[in-house]
DNA sequence: ACCCGATGTATCGGGCCGATACATCGCACC
DNA sequence: GGTGCGATGTATCGGCCCGATACATCGGGT
């Protein structure tokens, strides 16, 4: 699941691990804390055993770098290949059951701007379908149950069934403005465009590389 | 994790897995969907190696049971030791940093009923302070970054931040309704050498509801 | 007669996590 | 001038949990 967040932060800019993780934070601090090294480095190593990425040496960068005052040490800097480009491509556009899981969600969504308008669609409404569906479920303990439930366990599922009322409003309003090509907050102009009209799913290649967009990730430090 | 729940539903009534799995679902469904098998069954069988809980045949209860007309298959029915009832009292008294993460949190809070007040209390103060931890570092991302994250990242931090806010009022409330002795107390009979002095909640504010009696789990006779 | 959905037990590979270990750097504090 | 501390940085290990899968029985509907 981290495979396509990294994948995804790569294709905006190389970076070594610890670098990644902050931005992973960043990205996903909505979602879950923090990614674990314990998860980083083993999955790094896997997308560079598939070879979705490679391993870049430490970069002398201008070639009159200081050269051996501070040694820089390790640092190991990692980078998208053709191949990872193509695999971020498929995996951001195919969506399984995970990925209307609370996790996998998320990691889609974050990349949304690099995600065309039907799949967008499709993946909203696949997870408004399963937190409803959850929904349903609570709904059912709380007035079946509460005989056999005590006070506590029932707060709880109240509390669940109110994030989960919450979440499909909230996708609801989402889904809305997508249909009326609408970005949310309407800010960030330039991301993928969108083909109003039919929603014609012809697969058009992979959505090429985002288009400004890309900005400097703080330039390795002089 | 499970391991706290699966004692402190077999501390109600002896089941066999799949009823276990049903009835963890129906308390833990405001966490996470449903508890899978493949956690299931090697978390029972750690239980039973550690000698928390104990294998007991299919009863044939009364003796003079129909047989070996329909041979009743299969069918573990587990068991708690007191050693299993000593265990649990541990788990549930004491507070690791995970007691504080989502998961965690919520297996805690739906055995409150057999928490002692204390113990309550610094679980709900550890939660809050856990998620306005939480609650800061996406109010940072926010305000600092917003210049470096598209649109749709921005709309999910949002969205987990208003998350965030909701449950540290949720749990302000609780908290509240704790130090204010109105225990919704569903303590079931003669599990908790509780407090005495905890008046049944008088129905103010949001602690409702009624204190549920724990009734005989079906000891399934088709 | 046949199939289907619920009930029921169980394993396997894989992903992710927390704990842990190690090493360097800049900086404040004494 | 030393000393310690927090941030930066890479990496592994054991363990929990999950989804997929396999297998078997039961009650009932068609």
């Amino acid at each position: 699941m981290f495979e396509l967040a990294i994948l995804g932060l790569l294709q905006e800019s190389p970076m070594h691990g610890y670098e990644l993780r902050k931005e992973l934070t960043a990205k996903l601090g909505a979602i879950r804390a923090a990614i674990s090294y314990g998860s980083l480095y083993p999955t790094l190593r896997r997308l560079q055993a598939a070879g979705w990425i490679t391993e870049a040496a430490e970069t002398p960068a201008t070639a009159e770098e200081i050269p051996a005052l501070t040694s820089r040490r390790g640092r190991v800097v990692y980078k998208i290949t053709a191949e990872g480009k193509e695999r971020f491509a498929e995996l951001i556009a195919q969506t399984g059951p995970e990925t209307y899981e609370d996790a996998g969600f998320g990691v889609h969504f974050a990349f949304f701007s690099r995600t065309d308008r039907a799949t967008r669609l499709r993946i909203l409404e696949g997870r408004r379908r399963k937190v409803e569906e959850r929904r349903e479920g609570l709904r059912d303990v709380l007035s079946r149950a509460a005989v056999r439930l005590d006070a506590y366990t029932l707060e709880l599922q109240r509390h669940g069934l109110d994030a989960c009322e919450r979440e499909v409003r909230w996708l609801e309003e989402l889904i809305a403005n997508e249909r009326s090509g609408r970005t949310p907050s309407g800010s960030t102009p330039g991301t993928v465009p969108d083909t109003p009209g039919t929603a014609q799913g012809q697969s058009e290649e992979h959505i090429p590389p985002p288009p400004g967009q890309v900005q400097e990730l703080r330039p390795e430090r002089p």
